[in-house]
DNA sequence: AGCACGCCGACT
DNA sequence: GTCGGCGTGCTC
């Protein structure tokens, strides 16, 4: 990091509107110091101090990013920029433009925009360090018990952070205390920005005179150790000037030492490169298949309908082969010389895509997940900015510095996990994947097998193009999927199983010839409720209004909201019974019944339990690939951007549960889950199964979901949702206010909704209390606002939400309320 | 969102 | 008496 450090002034010509990545509204004015003139351009990042300080230090230091300069005169004294950070802009300024259209279509604060968007090691801030001053010793100074033990650890460590400070008194409030030293002139503070990112090094080894190989054996001499390294400095190096050093040792099974003193003798030169974290792919254009004819067609559809319209849905069945469309799209671009964004929900990031891509792409391919560490996403967004030209990423992808960005592909268009619910900002990638394509001029494709009801709906109005891919690619035939009555046949048994034996029959039938099974079960854990038989009791989280759901494996009772975890009790809380019994069925206990009634079977389960760690979700992936695995038992994650060649059945054990939600878009969802569960059934030349057990069999999604019938299903939803004025009919923002005591939440709320009633009537819905009341110790209320779409309501809505929320913090006893603002919740 | 100040109850 | 919890206000 470039800095040049700069004495504050009074005065100032010149300011800057610098972003701090805070919850706060709105940017802050900086003084540029006239050394600093030439240099401050939107983009780069700035050191400042900002807020106030126990030790008249100034402030806090942060780094932020420089979002215009001007000359408006400030009235009020203004901090200056003390450093700039970058020699170059990080981001562009379509970039600020992105964040602030977030900023505001989403009612959050730039600086939330500004934390999601950037990795987390462009985020500076200041670390304050103590030392002694000048002088001073634990036998000299004048020292109370407490200062003494900081004395004590100073003069061991010359510089010890306010955070060691606490560890060391073992307390929290360090403040007076510190204040007091500074007083007694025990240390001096200090604070400093510290730069995060570490390139990683790596140590390469080259001949000191590779053209004199026999002099350079002599100067061994005996030197066994050394003999065999510089033997696996020659087998390494063919072609190669220098060689990494762990590649040698590892070869030669020496160590480092071994290098060193060669490198002491003349023999090797030791060298420090930087090098990069990222993974390297290695692809040839020419791997790429064939198209068929329907792809072909898509293909040339799009490539015409792209001329007219930025936005084209390509709504291909599941099988149908819209990555091979995508890859021509993306080709076209690569061609032209410019840049390609291809969008995936997170856990359809998975190996498969990538190196299905990486194969055809090589080295043109980055991807940018969640799981990358920070380091990582540095080198990809330099990567990005010097021109990388295609990005495999989830939606935090859109935030790259992207500079000839031209295709955006958001695949899955429809998955809800697009969709950030917390933290702030709460976007929405696909609809911010438009916008963005709108402020760089890149075309948008989205591909679905079953598009969103907004999508559609805009694909129908003609606002976006619409291509179809009908059938599924290479002769597989759509699966046949039939309903399974399960009250009249689990009836039977005494509803003690969760598998009908239609299911099990066609398990056995399916595994008999080879073939894999796909079970879906939307419930993690091995049962969601434990309750008294005597009196009806079930055991709840003690932070939440929700019952514990029992982990079979870890043996214990967890709350899936907040994570809190708890032994089994063993008598009623409220009666005393020892009558206690596991109600429910989650992908845990599916397995183990699955287990006793295939015990030659190798099971898997994919669920947020078994895919935790780093590779366990590609390595599932992997052992179901090569048939390591029968039977798949999982939540959603089976669901979703997974391919596989011998699924012969797909089951879905209770579908009930998925159309029960009491919420405006399950039936959506339900019919989304269910088709593209449906769709990992089918093999080459052979017709798959998909069996869904239901207890009400009539509900009319399971029919469509049955015939695969995508319009049917749109058509009546469209209907419900402008009957009831659901969104695309309208719009909806969600307010929700948090607080740990219930009656303080619901003055606010009232409050709240009282102000929003007055300037939008019944537009305002609520305050209701939402389906779980109670998460994390605090009560929730939610407030939602119903808005006729293309009219002028959204942003007078927006500016009252605005002014609600600053009025009910300020109102008596409300200070500490939490409100937030979903804008098009999910 | 942090962070410090100031006002209260609970302990040495 | 002091510690520390919590409510309140402020940050360019």
């Amino acid at each position: 990091v470039e800095k040049k450090k700069l004495h504050p002034e009074n005065h100032f010509v010149n300011f800057a509107e610098v972003i701090l990545p805070l919850a706060l509204r709105g940017t802050f004015t900086y003084g540029v110091p006239a050394a600093l003139v030439n240099e401050v351009t939107p983009g780069k990042r700035v050191e400042v101090r900002f807020g106030r300080d126990f030790a008249d230090t100034g402030g806090n230091l942060y780094s932020g990013i420089i979002a215009h300069t001007h000359n408006q005169p400030q009235s009020n004294p203004v901090k200056p920029i003390i450093s700039i950070l970058d020699p170059q802009p990080l981001i562009h300024p379509f970039q600020l433009q992105f964040w602030e259209w977030m900023a505001n279509y989403y009612s959050c604060s730039i600086g939330e925009v500004m934390n999601a968007a950037f990795p987390a090691h462009f985020k500076l801030s200041g670390e304050t360090v103590i030392t002694l001053a000048e002088g001073i010793s634990t036998l000299t100074g004048d020292w109370t018990d407490e200062e003494y033990l900081i004395g004590e650890a100073l003069e061991i460590r010359n510089e010890i952070s306010l955070d060691d400070v606490s560890r060391i008194l073992q307390r929290n409030s360090i403040y007076g205390l510190i204040k007091k030293m500074l007083e007694k002139q025990l240390i001096f503070l200090k604070t400093d920005l510290k730069e995060k990112y570490t390139a990683k090094v790596v140590m390469y080894v080259s001949l000191t005179k590779p053209e004199l190989l026999e002099e350079t054996f002599e100067k061994i001499g005996k030197s066994q150790r050394q003999t065999e390294a510089l033997l696996a400095y020659i087998q390494l190096s063919k072609g190669k000037n220098a060689v990494k050093a762990s590649e040698i040792t590892k070869l030669a099974g020496t160590d480092s030492s071994v290098l060193k003193a060669m490198e002491k003798k003349g023999i090797f030169i030791l060298e420090s490169r930087e090098t990069s974290r990222l993974e390297s792919y290695s692809g040839n254009i020419d791997n790429v298949g064939e198209l068929s004819v329907d792809q072909k067609d898509a293909v040339d559809n799009l490539r015409s309908l792209f001329l007219q319209k930025n936005i084209n849905l390509l709504f291909g069945v599941t099988g149908s082969g819209k990555t091979r469309v995508y890859i021509e799209l993306i080709k076209d671009a690569i061609r032209r010389g410019e840049q390609v964004l291809y969008l995936l929900p997170e856990i359809a990031l998975t190996t498969q895509i990538t190196g299905r891509l990486s194969k055809i792409f090589g080295q043109e391919i980055g991807v940018y997940h969640s799981k990358m560490s920070n380091n990582e996403r540095v080198e990809l967004w330099n990567e990005v900015m010097e021109g990388k030209s295609i990005v495999l990423g989830a939606r935090s992808a859109l935030f790259l510095p992207f500079s000839k960005l031209k295709l955006i592909i958001v695949d899955e268009e429809h998955d809800a996990s697009y969709k950030q619910n917390d933290p702030a900002p709460r976007y929405q990638g696909r609809d911010s994947a438009i916008y963005l394509g709108h402020l760089t001029g890149a075309k948008v494709l989205l591909g679905t097998a079953t598009p969103s009801m907004e999508t559609f709906f805009n694909a129908r109005s003609g606002k976006y193009g619409l291509v179809s891919l009908g059938n599924r690619f290479g002769g597989v035939s759509m699966p046949k999927i039939e309903i399974i009555d399960a009250k009249r046949e689990l009836k039977k048994s005494g509803y003690k199983s969760q598998f009908t034996d239609s299911l099990l029959e066609a398990i056995q039938n399916t595994l008999q010839i080879g073939d894999q099974v796909i079970l879906f079960q939307n419930r993690r854990g091995f049962a969601p409720t434990y309750r008294c038989i005597d009196c009806g009791w079930h055991v709840e989280c003690i932070h939440c209004d929700v019952s514990l759901t029992y982990h079979k494996y870890s043996n214990e009772l967890k709350c899936h909201y907040c994570g809190y975890k708890s032994g089994l009790p063993q008598k009623c809380g409220q009666c005393g019974s020892k009558a206690l019994i596991l109600i429910g069925f989650g992908t845990e206990k599916i397995e183990d019944e699955l287990k006793i009634h295939f015990p030659e079977a190798k099971i898997g389960r994919m669920d947020l339990e078994t895919v935790r760690t780093k590779h366990a979700h590609s390595r599932l992936i992997g052992d179901f690939e090569e048939k390591k695995i029968d039977i798949l038992v999982g939540t959603q994650m089976v669901t979703k951007g997974l391919d596989f060649e011998d699924v012969g059945l797909v089951g879905i054990i209770s579908s009930d549960q998925l159309l029960q939600y009491p919420d405006f878009r399950s039936g959506e969802r339900a019919f989304q889950l269910m088709a593209q569960v449906a769709g990992r059934a089918g093999r080459k030349n052979k017709q798959g199964l998909v069996l869904i057990q239901a207890f009400n069999i009539s509900h009319p999604v399971l029919s469509e979901v049955v015939n695969n019938d995508y319009e049917a299903f749109y058509s009546r939803e469209i209907m419900e949702r402008q009957m009831f004025k659901y969104p695309p009919y309208s719009r909806l923002i969600k307010i929700t206010l948090k607080h740990k005591k219930p009656e303080v939440v619901n003055k606010a709320a009232l409050f709240f909704s009282n102000y929003l009633r007055k300037l939008l009537g019944n537009r305002v819905i609520g305050p209701a209390v939402p389906y779980i009341a109670r998460v994390r110790s605090l009560y929730l209320l939610d407030i939602i606002i119903k808005l006729e779409k293309d009219s002028g309501w959204i942003n007078k809505a927006k500016q009252a939400i605005k002014d609600a929320t600053d009025l009910t913090l300020r109102e008596q006893g409300c200070t500490t309320v939490r409100i937030m603002t979903d804008v098009d919740p999910y």
